[in-house]
This record gives structure tokens, sequence and C-alpha cells, in this order.
DNA sequence: AAATATCTGTGAAATTTTTCACAAAAACAG
DNA sequence: CTGTTTTTGTGAAAAATTTCACAGATATTT
């Protein structure tokens, strides 16, 4: 398949995420340049990456235009296999959250260095020490991982994710992580954020 | 000041948060690179924004180095207020955070629909039904605002929180914000960051 | 202090991303 | 069915971003 531009991924993302919380029957490029702030010219670039092929007329149909972009973005009906590392109160809170119920990303698994917390926390998945977790990795065949230790041990968890080939980690602490080229990070930090909005607004 | 161009905020940021953690007495742009995995001379032309001029030699000192994107990237001295909307879990768990603690972002205030959760919750700010969102925000001055309303209210929310002139949204349900150009929106949610995951290591 | 080695800062080239502009496709009206 | 309107899809131009390559600056060695 023809790789698609960075920056056209990111707002491929975003319009699924719009779409979904979007009534309207059918939408044009131009509409959808006044919903996202983006040109009407870049969104019709993006959309063509889908190949649907619409022709002219009425803009997209929007349920069309979803699943085009769900089938791209998350492979659809394969399910993803994700773990969450790090059972404190932010790792508690992700435990069961409803956000990926209608996704194809699945948790199957949480760990933490507490065997307390392991023990005691209640979960639809089940909750291992962190010694197991090159194992169970492994064996279930997880991608990726959801990071929610303290900061202080984000980076060598990190190291250890990677080395027993996690593909991509959520990274919830403000440390930077660093990884081999081949995994991917994204970086969910509070700290993070609010740097990134006041870069945006004010330089 | 010359506009940074957008790329390069999102990796200075990054950068920053790099240093934070890093014991290195100094930090050539090659060990940048190996560690960040961009390449030596798009460090070297991020850097250069900063207009430090180390001239040759030894690479950054990385002292020196982390102040200069500091004063660019948060303004340094000035405190930058923020208020958090919504006290359910993901709130709760946000409202006595010590991650902004060292930066220049201060909580001053937090607002939930339920004034049993604002009586009953204990923080270090004040914390306020939503009633009062544009009073406290206007009085207060309050330039971002973290969002962590149920999915559903979050829209009508955004648009409360834009009309009361707040800069900055960081957005941690995963619907896409609809908001007028002047106001930015970082997106935190975890399905929006495990779709991008995947689609950074499948496409 | 001269020679050598290392590294930054930056024009200029290369590449990527976005915008422009318009032909062709679809809807619709009379 | 013909003409009018709307809108997509996409070459080609423009703009933005990244890489190349090297002069010049700093450190180090002999």
């Amino acid at each position: 398949m023809k790789p698609i531009p960075e920056p056209s991924k990111r707002r491929l993302v975003l319009m699924e995420r719009l779409l979904s919380g979007c009534s309207e029957e059918t939408l044009s490029s131009t509409q959808l340049a006044k919903l996202t702030g983006w040109s009407a010219a870049l969104i019709r670039r993006d959309i063509s990456l889908l190949d649907l092929h619409v022709g002219g007329g009425n803009g997209y149909r929007t349920s069309e235009l979803q699943e085009a972009l769900k089938r791209l973005l998350a492979d659809s009906a394969v399910e993803k296999k994700c773990c969450l590392v790090g059972l404190g109160r932010m790792g508690q809170v992700l435990l069961d959250t409803a956000e990926l119920d209608r996704s194809s990303f699945t948790l199957v698994a949480g760990f933490d260095s507490s065997v307390n917390r392991t023990e005691v926390l209640h979960s639809t998945f089940p909750l291992h020490p962190t010694t197991l977790l090159e194992q169970v990795i492994e064996s279930e065949g997880i991608e990726y991982a959801i990071l929610t230790v303290p900061e202080a041990e984000a980076q060598p968890m990190a190291e250890r994710l990677c080395a027993c080939g996690i593909k991509g980690i959520v990274n919830y602490t403000p440390q930077m992580l660093i990884v081999p080229p081949k995994v991917v990070v994204e970086n969910l930090s509070l700290l993070t954020a609010l740097e990134l909005l006041n870069a945006g607004t004010s330089l």
C-alpha cells in the first residue's frame, strides 16, 4: 500500500473521531473544512487516500466515509491486544474505561509491581505482577502498552516493553521515552499537552 | 518574534521533556539524534531557533539548553492559570497530580455539574459548580482548560469555554472538539492515541 | 602554538505537504 | 433531455520542512 503522509494520518484519525459524533447524513469537503479548520482542498486530498470515489454532486455520505476511515485506521475487524502497565490512580481509572468498547482495541492484561494491587483490584481481564510482563505479552501476542507507572520507572519499563516486541506505547508519564526506531510512542501527559498548547498559542 | 514551524514546536517540547530526565553534562546534536530518532541536522536547526550560539567544539551544555527551551516554551516565570472541568474519576486523578508542580502551569479551579462532588472532594484549590464557569474563568484570568467531562457533554462545554475566552483546551474525551480558529486543542484520549499508534505502525 | 579533531550554524538543494485551479462527475430543475 | 449548480479528484504550482554539505568556531593533542 502507498505510504500515507504523517500529517494526513493525524488528520484522518481526528476526522474519524469527528464523524463518530456527527449527525449529518452527508458532508461536503467545505462543511468538513468549517468543522475542522483545515482547508477544503486538504480534506479532499486526505479523503482521496481512502479511494472512495464518490464523484461530484453531494459530498460524502457520513456513514460510508466513517466506515472507510475505520477500515484504514484500525484494520477494522482485527482485534489489537493492549495491556495496562502500572495500576496506580491513573491506571485504575483506565482499567474499566468504556472508551475502547466499540473499537478494535481490547485490554487483555494489567501489570503492577505491587502484588497487593494486582490481587485486590477488580477487572474484567487478568492482572499480573510485573515479573510476568514479558511472558504474558509474548504468550498473548499483545501489541500495544499503556504506560501509567511513576515517572522514575517509565524509561526502564519502556525498555522492557520494547525488548519483548511491543509495537507502540501510550505514554501517560511526562518523561520522554527513548525507544528503538521501530517502536512508536504517543505522549499523553498533562504537562506535555499544556506545553504544546502554550507553544501553539504564543509562538 | 519569527514564527516557529509547527513540527519544530512539537519536537522542542519533547526535547525539553527529554532533557529533564537526562544526566549528561553536555549533549551534541549527534547524541540527541541517537536518543530522539530525529536527524542531527534537524536537531541543530530546531535548536538554532533558540539563538544559543555555542559555536563548535563540544555540543550543547544540557542545563543551558534546557533553560533556553523552558524560556521559549513556557514563557518561564509567568504563571499560566488552568482549570479542571469535570471531576469524575479522571478529573479526580488530575486534581492532585504533582505533574505541574515544577512547571509554570497552575491549577486554580475545578468545576463539576454535581454540587455534591464540588463540596465533598478535597483539593488545594477551590471547586465550583459548573454554573460559575464563566464567572470564575473571567475573574481569575484562566487561560487553559482541562476537559474531563463525559463524552456527550464535551462539545457543549467546549463551546462555553471558548465563549469566555479560554485560549486552549486539553481534551481527555475521545470526541473531537469543534472550536473557533483561535482556540488550540490537544487531544489526550486513549482511543485517539491508540488509533494514532496503529496508524503509525501499520500505514 | 600549530596541527588535528569535533561540532555548530546555515545557505542551498531535495523532499514533503499544502494550496490552487479546473475538468469531469453527480444532482437537480425546468 | 438540456442546462445549471454543486462538488469531487487531481495535475501542477506554491509553500513548508528536512536533508545535505561545508565554512567557521571551539576544543584537544602533540
